[in-house]
DNA sequence: GTCTATACGTCGATAGAC
DNA sequence: GTCTATCGACGTATAGAC
């Protein structure tokens, strides 16, 4: 019916590339503001400039600012997690493994310290925040998983695994603080 | 002139005391609510019902609630900071002094426990969350402070007493998230 | 994606202090 | 008579449910 006379409107494949590339133009365009000045560094206005686009057009894709801060904290978090993670994966005694795995959080933290604190500390909106006290968790659970073992195996005293690790979660963030 | 006629108004001390009287009981009221639900529970509507006033009045008192909350979390923050300095004053060696900041602290915590999870680590406004960091540092300048002396001493073996503070600061605030 | 519920902060009206 | 404190319903924004 209409079809035939009014051509529906249909994203092609081209519109769709182009929305991706806007879409990562904006990520990186935050990513780099907030490597370099933390999350109050990357206002709406500052990441439309530094993407090349008009202020309004980042609403077209993250309508609120917490959308686009939230899928890159969520993004950024989780490649830390994972660099725990494959420090604990490469082996060796469950000291040794406990050992890399602080190293390599402390280590990367430093090497990007203005992420690195807003990830860890910079006060942000109630919803970021939820998704640090989850993130924390993950963490807390990895560490746990790594201390459980080396109970098992005897390397380590018996104690409570989750308390523990939570508290070295707790010691490593807050020890950074002070660099950051 | 004028003033013969008409009678410029000014706030009396009956008038004084009663405004005195309301603010208290709006503090007092936001207290039990967060104490029984953290921050969440505290809402204006809340706080107003509680302390027996109607929801529009509390803003001629705080013009935002962000004023109220903060005023309250100074006002328990500290007490909480008093409350381990004390704890340190009592003396001891220094290794009882550390023993009886830390269990001073958790077990506050755990005897009210709403309310250390509303001041340690409940998603707040980043103007909160400003006053949660700076509290943070607080407790850790003390733990310093007790941990420098006994270094001094040779009580405890050299280290950097900062970092070991801060640590300690995070480990216990982390670790007490689970209980709480 | 729409719809509903909830919560913050505002406003004009009212009662009462000066 | 003038000014202020209080009330509580309203506008608006956001979150959660379906």
């Amino acid at each position: 019916m209409f079809d035939t006379i009014h051509m529906a409107y249909r994203e092609t494949d081209q519109i769709r590339l182009r929305k991706d590339a806007v879409r990562q133009a904006i990520l990186d365009a935050a990513q780099r503001l907030i490597g370099r000045g933390g999350f109050g560094a990357a206002q709406m206005a500052a990441v439309a400039a530094e993407a090349g686009i008009a202020t309004g057009t980042i609403y077209r894709y993250f309508p609120k600012q917490a959308d686009l801060f939230g899928e890159l904290f969520k993004a950024k978090s989780q490649r830390e997690l994972d660099a725990m993670a494959e420090a604990i994966a490469a082996g060796g005694s469950a000291r040794e493994q406990l050992s890399r795995a602080v190293l390599t959080f402390a280590e990367r933290a430093l090497r990007n310290r203005r992420q690195a604190y807003a990830l860890l500390a910079e006060p942000v909106d109630p919803q970021l925040e939820q998704l640090r006290l989850r993130f924390r968790r993950s963490f807390a659970q990895t560490l746990e998983q790594l201390l459980a073992a080396g109970i098992a195996s005897g390397e380590f005293p018996a104690q409570d695994a989750r308390v523990t690790a939570a508290a070295l979660v707790g010691a490593m963030a807050e020890a950074l603080l002070g660099p950051l």
